[in-house]
RNA sequence: GCGCGGAUAGCUCAGUGGUAGAGCGGCUCGCUUACACCGAGUUGGUCGGGGGUUCGAAUCCCUCUCCGCGCACCA
């Protein structure tokens, strides 16, 4: 067996492994392995942004898959894991342009064209494109980067071209001149799922208008936007509203622009709510959603007065012109002021749309856009619905169910250069507006003769491209014969598990099983585990704004990557959002170095590995550590089937650091200590057992330091290169011991109590020593129950640090001798009158005062006709049984007092 | 407004009808030949409030309050 050194470094031990795994491919999935015998096991990763950087989502949403694949490997599978990254058209190009801006380089995109940005881009994206992989791999994450996929992947490029058209031609995609979220920094539309309503704080301003028809009569409209009234063509009342019904036909004359106060019409529309605001409502069709849908009821003339970037253009007025919409108000605010007829101004809250890249206030804008009705709807729906499709946990089903019953056009056109170019071509010279066959061509090939034509300037939403990521990624063709013999999609698709964050349930999630039902007439994966949030200490979303979020590399470099991981996995319990402390990845850095030592230790025995355990040399000790084992395979199993990572580091840390180093080892030194070769060797062998058992157990939480450990302790060595020889990846998931092999080692499970019974001696024995401030080696006395095998009094004296530990059954205290209650008996520690009886008394007194109070209530309870009669059989017994042990347990109490004197 | 989470020890969380738990922290001891990134001991709770069902409620029902999230509305 090599040394282990004395000190653990993670760095050095964690890139050695990263290196020497990817050199023997071990991460590389190879779908001809796949068979009845070995099934296959797939994850696609949620692929981060390509010019992103690792934050802590990243960490929890990684570590998770890994677990998972590391898992299915060790379980016999074989496992593709399959990452990539997505080009995040407008976040990307957004950076790019601010960078460019930054250094000087252009004023505005058009200073350097489509072309030439687009060139800047994916230098860009050579140069930042791996930082976040790279990153990735220092996690520790086995992905197969063999299959790596960018979404602008030539081949995925392909895909997202095919559907476009496919879709087009089944009349699926259109194109709409309608009101989209227009983001005036990024001057595109956006869709629905990426407009964050955010409470604002603002003012509502009330204002008069005069009826043209009636000049004696004002009527009062409240509004947050006064900077729109110049595009006012209407003002709309609820015809059931007594106070306003008659004046329905009549006009009022619009205050704003000054130079245009056009006399425009008062409609009566359902769509006013008058308990809101005066009942009064101003009609802006080119401003508002609900304002344009009114315009369409009673044909309203459309006056747009934005220019696209949010900057009011001259419909505004030459008062207005030039400002930006939030000077703009103001200057509205003055003018209304200064025409007298500003009522008033009130603090107002309201929710405002931002742009969710951005971070801009949206602004609903009439556009020509291309529109989604999405597909394979109902497939979609059903198989989550009927729980063939499983969400864990299952409440987001409900959400999803929800979104996908209300579901809307999705708008996939964007006005930005970096994604992918809409595949349609228009004739020159031709009408837009009247597309016919001749005039306008759909394919993923251009026209032939392409000087005729121009292409859509637009590109698709990036999610258009991801929504084809399970199987875009494994080199779908669309041909079916083609894809029939894809070896790839045939072992893997559908994939098994999907892990990401609820909050892009509908812009990933729902879409993803649309594409998977529309295009492979699959569900694309089976499991949808759904993380937390991530949050600070004080409970915030971590943001970079906020500057609350730790690097994680950081943390690796501090902690290792094998601490940072399980500290993650320990703090996130399923379906919760994660208090993120560093206080657990400091304790998972301890919990690696308690593991470390704790095979030093075993090293420093001596000895090769002993793999024979005899099951006549078995210690009571022995069989609880096999039996606590046996719990914990069976619970950390249990919980990684169940998907409940938290539990599952528990049980790890209960029974690794409490069970095993705690008590086994430290009872286990009796023999370790001794002078019996034999019952050492076994003890060894033990040990092997249990150690190599752990380390699988925790293998996929902390890869590296068990990886290092599992060779360092030489657990390969007689093991085939495939399981287990090579590397603790493809080591057998551990099985707990089966009925057959207990009873071969002579293991019954009342076995637990014996070394149970002797710890909690242990315990009482210690507690008597602190209470009496004795911090050396004392003598002990045990006046014992029953007889005593030498061992285990060999064991106990060691666990009581008790120098000596005198068994005598006829033992007779001095006066005043302090002890303590055991299952194996009395327990004394003769202090020679050195104690303080007063100290002992009120010791004793507190356990009497607690143990009458509980004899009272069960008697209590036992005196009561309504609850003996009642009460099943068992639970009568039970408290019959309390009831004795509290009586008894009371007298020796009662006893020891006196024996005080 | 509708829906979904959550409220248990100082902190993070287990605990779905039968004697309130764990880890961390705090405090007190201790460098006993794996480990001070450690060991031993100890201290912490009328289980958010109120009502109900039950022999018995942290647990089931009703109701209220507070925190978080989603959807709708948002003049």
């Amino acid at each position: 067996m090599p040394e282990l050194d004395k000190t653990y470094t993670p760095a050095e031990v964690e890139a050695r492994w990263y290196q020497r795994w990817l050199d023997d491919k071990c991460f590389e999935a190879d779908p001809a392995r796949v068979s009845a015998t070995r099934p296959a096991y797939s994850i696609v990763i949620p692929p981060p942004n390509v010019t992103g950087v690792l934050h802590m989502g990243h960490v929890l949403n990684n570590t998770i898959q890994d677990i998972l694949s590391r898992r299915a490997r060790m379980l016999g599978k074989e496992v593709l894991w399959l990452p990539g990254t997505d080009h995040a058209g407008i976040a990307t190009q957004n950076v790019v342009e601010k960078t460019l801006k930054k250094q000087g380089a252009i004023k505005h995109r058009d200073d350097l064209g489509r072309e030439k940005l687009v060139e800047k881009i994916w230098e860009w994206k050579e140069k930042h494109g791996d930082i976040i992989i790279d990153q990735l791999k220092k996690m520790g994450c086995s992905c197969d980067w063999s299959r790596q996929r960018f979404t602008f992947d030539d081949d995925y490029n392909a895909c997202v071209m095919r559907v476009f058209v496919d879709l087009y031609k089944k009349g699926l995609i259109y194109r709409g001149k309608r009101m989209v979220n227009w983001c005036p920094s990024s001057l595109t539309a956006l869709s629905d799922e990426e407009v964050i309503p955010t409470a604002q704080s603002g003012f509502m301003y009330y204002f008069k208008v005069q009826v043209v028809e009636q000049p004696d009569t004002w009527l009062t409209i409240a509004t947050t936007r006064p900077e729109t009234i110049p595009g006012d063509t209407a003002v709309a009342v609820n015809p059931k509203d007594e106070r306003y019904a008659h004046l329905i036909g009549k006009h009022i004359r619009r205050p704003l622009p000054l130079e245009n106060q056009a006399s425009i019409p008062i409609v009566g529309d359902d769509h006013v709510d008058f308990e809101f605001g005066t009942g009064v409502l101003k009609v802006t069709p080119a401003h508002d959603k609900a304002d344009f849908e009114i315009g369409q009821r009673h044909k309203l003339e459309v006056i747009d007065v934005l220019h696209p970037n949010a900057i009011l253009n001259d419909l505004a007025g030459k008062d207005l012109a030039g400002l930006d919409r939030f000077e703009g108000r103001k200057k509205a605010v003055e003018l209304l002021k200064e025409m007298e007829v500003l009522v008033k101004e009130e603090p107002h809250q309201n929710n405002v749309g931002f742009s969710e890249r951005a971070g801009v206030p949206i602004e609903p804008r009439l556009s020509e856009q291309w529109f989604l009705k999405y597909p394979s709807v109902k497939e979609s729906q059903d198989v989550v619905a009927n729980g063939e499709m499983k969400f864990h946990p299952d409440r987001w089903a409900k959400t999803y169910d929800h979104w996908l019953t209300g579901i809307q056009d999705w708008c996939i056109s964007r006005q930005v250069w970096w994604g992918h170019r809409i595949p349609v071509w228009y004739k020159k010279g031709s009408d837009r507006s009247a597309l016919s066959d001749g005039t306008v061509h759909c394919g993923t090939e251009p026209p032939s003769d392409p000087e005729n034509w121009e292409q859509d300037p637009d590109v698709l939403d990036t999610w258009f491209s991801s929504w084809l990521w399970p199987f875009a990624t494994m080199g779908w063709t669309g041909d079916k014969a083609k894809d029939a013999a894809n070896p790839t999609l045939r072992a893997f698709y559908p994939t098994t598990d999907l892990v990401t964050g609820p909050d892009i349930i509908f812009f990933w999630v729902a879409r993803m099983i649309m594409a998977g039902f529309e295009w492979m007439g699959e569900l694309p994966f089976k499991n949808v585990y759904f993380t937390g949030i991530i949050r600070d200490k004080q409970g915030r979303k971590m943001s970079k704004s906020l500057g609350n979020s730790p690097d994680p590399l950081d943390l690796i470099s501090r902690y290792s990557a094998d601490a940072l991981r399980f500290g993650i996995m320990r703090s996130a319990p399923l379906g919760q959002d994660i208090r993120y402390d560093e206080q657990n990845v400091e304790l998972g850095r301890n919990f690696c170095t308690k593991l470390w030592n704790a095979a030093r230790f075993r090293q420093m025995q001596g000895g090769e590995t002993e793999t024979e355990i005899s099951a006549t040399l078995l210690s009571s000790d022995d069989k609880w550590i096999l039996l606590r084992l046996n719990t914990a395979i069976a619970e950390v199993t249990a919980a990684l089937e169940d998907y409940r990572f938290s539990d599952a580091t528990s049980t790890l840390y209960r029974f690794f650091w409490s069970e095993y180093c705690d008590w086994y080892i430290e009872a286990s030194k009796a023999t370790l200590q001794g002078t019996d070769d034999k019952r050492k060797a076994n003890t060894l062998a033990v040990i092997d057992f249990v150690l190599s058992n752990t380390l699988r157990l925790f293998h996929p939480f902390m890869p590296f330091i068990t990886e290092e450990l599992w060779h360092g302790m030489a657990f390969n060595a007689d093991l085939p290169a495939d399981q287990g020889g090579n590397s603790i990846m493809v080591a057998k998931w551990p099985k707990p011991l089966d009925a057959d092999e207990l009873a071969h080692f002579g293991i019954l499970p009342e076995d637990e109590k014996t070394a149970n019974d002797k710890y909690e001696a242990v315990n009482l024995g210690r507690n008597l020593k602190s209470t009496f401030n004795i911090n050396k080696r004392v003598r002990f006395v045990l006046k014992p129950a029953q007889e005593l095998p030498t061992h285990e009094i060999e064991v106990l004296r060691i666990l009581l640090n008790a120098e000596p530990l005198d068994v005598d059954a006829a033992f007779a205290p001095t006066q005043g001798t302090p002890s303590a209650l055991t299952p194996l008996g009395t327990l004394f520690l003769p202090l020679d009158g050195l104690i303080d009886v007063e100290a002992e008394r009120a010791r004793i007194g507190k356990e009497v005062a607690k143990v009458e109070s509980e004899l009272e209530k069960v008697t209590a309870k036992l005196a009561d006709e309504k609850f003996t009669s009642k009460v099943p059989q068992k639970v009568l017994d039970e408290h019959q049984q309390r009831k004795t042990d509290w009586q008894e347990k009371l007298a020796k109490l009662k006893e020891m007092i006196s024996a005080l004197g």
